[in-house]
DNA sequence: TACATTGTTGACTGGTCAGTTACTAATTGG
DNA sequence: CCAATTAGTAACTGACCAGTCAACAATGTA
């Protein structure tokens, strides 16, 4: 017989747990979407037992929810913040807006949410409305704001401002879709980087006020 | 007591079962996509009980491909015969082909094949294969066929084949997954058909061959 | 060291659904 | 008309999984 001292077997970690479960989670529904996702995975990978994710999320759709809220809620409230401080041109503006999104959205795991939603939202309708209410109509808002901020100040031309959100969100869109279906299999997949580069370049063309 | 002709509680349809279950599927899958799709629901739909399903198809994944077979496979094929056949100049046999993919894919419910395979490809490789290689390769195929053909009568200028291949398809993908998941929602959704004809004006315009 | 508090566990429940099978009845052929 | 054949049925099985809960053990307190 040999003493040893015990490892715990578990340890109390209220405070960090639901960080923990949400970078998890992400993990999760990156790899397997929403419904196929499972959420004894989701415990395994934070290392806590499904009993414990209950503890902190009342069920699948709420933790999904913190999920988007954590990265892409949290990316619209960046960008909503920097069109309230901002006092520069409105180009560089919308450039920021557009970088943001790219670079912690586009770039990142969050990418498979709007991935997730396209596939996923005509079975499960209250997450589309969620997403719908907490994302795309705040996304649109703040990019129309901008919009109107360089046509007032006659930097940009004036056009329809919801056309020209659906056109400037379109790219970011089909890359984010691209990246987790055929990006896979095509060997020409498009570099997200360039393209988007591209994109931004074309749009702060297409809006310039031909003086 | 009342003696009245009976109506036979269900009837043989040895021949036309197929067809029909595979029209029901196709109705539940444009639905639910595949994996929220229930053979119960097919069966149903098609007027016959889930054991019948199994008389016809291994599978449900036997089933969908049958569905695949049935619309998409078959546009190719009517493609590759176009090309066969085709004795004129290449720019409208490019034009076929494209018209082809829109209507009997894009403006069809066959069109929510691709956003089914876009969305759960992930989730099971095995149809994913089987779709690259019986849809994605040979569609890919015969475009190149038509782009060398024109290059090679000197109607179209050289274009790296594979890259031109796929432009002239992303936006077919895009308006498929567009139709299936933000078209409810999005109130400005771009037409297809007029989508469509600048799509082809475009392409032709930028692989004519600037004499 | 003993006790109270509470974060965590993991076996369990109830419902769902792909796939199976023992049986039933429509059809066919002698 | 009466088997023999077989298309079709519907109840069933086994696996899976979201969500629950009674017991447990890590930690705080005295």
């Amino acid at each position: 017989m040999e003493l040893q001292k015990q490892e715990p077997r578990w340890e109390r970690r209220k405070n960090a747990r639901p960080q923990e479960l949400i970078d998890a989670a992400l993990d999760v529904f990156v790899a397997k979407g929403y419904s196929a996702a499972r959420l004894d995975e989701v415990a395994k990978q934070a290392g806590v037992s499904k009993g414990t994710v209950y503890l902190y999320f009342t069920n699948k759709e709420e933790l999904f929810k913190a999920v988007v809220r954590d990265s892409i809620v949290a990316s619209i409230a960046n960008v909503e913040e920097l069109e309230n401080n901002h006092r520069g041109d409105t180009p560089t503006l919308l450039r920021g807006l557009m970088r943001e999104w790219w670079e912690n959205i586009c770039a990142t795991r969050s990418s498979a949410i709007p991935k997730i939603i396209v596939s996923e939202a005509g079975n499960f309708p209250e997450i589309l409305s969620f997403y719908h209410e907490e994302v795309i109509r705040r996304a649109e808002r703040v990019t129309i704001k901008i919009l109107q901020r360089g046509i007032d100040a006659g930097e940009f031309r004036p056009v329809d401002l919801k056309l020209a959100t659906q056109l400037i969100f379109a790219p970011f869109i089909f890359i984010c879709i691209w990246k987790y279906s055929f990006a896979q299999c095509a060997s020409g997949a498009p570099e997200g980087e360039k393209v988007i580069d591209a994109h931004i370049d074309m749009t702060l063309r297409g809006l310039a006020n031909g003086a």
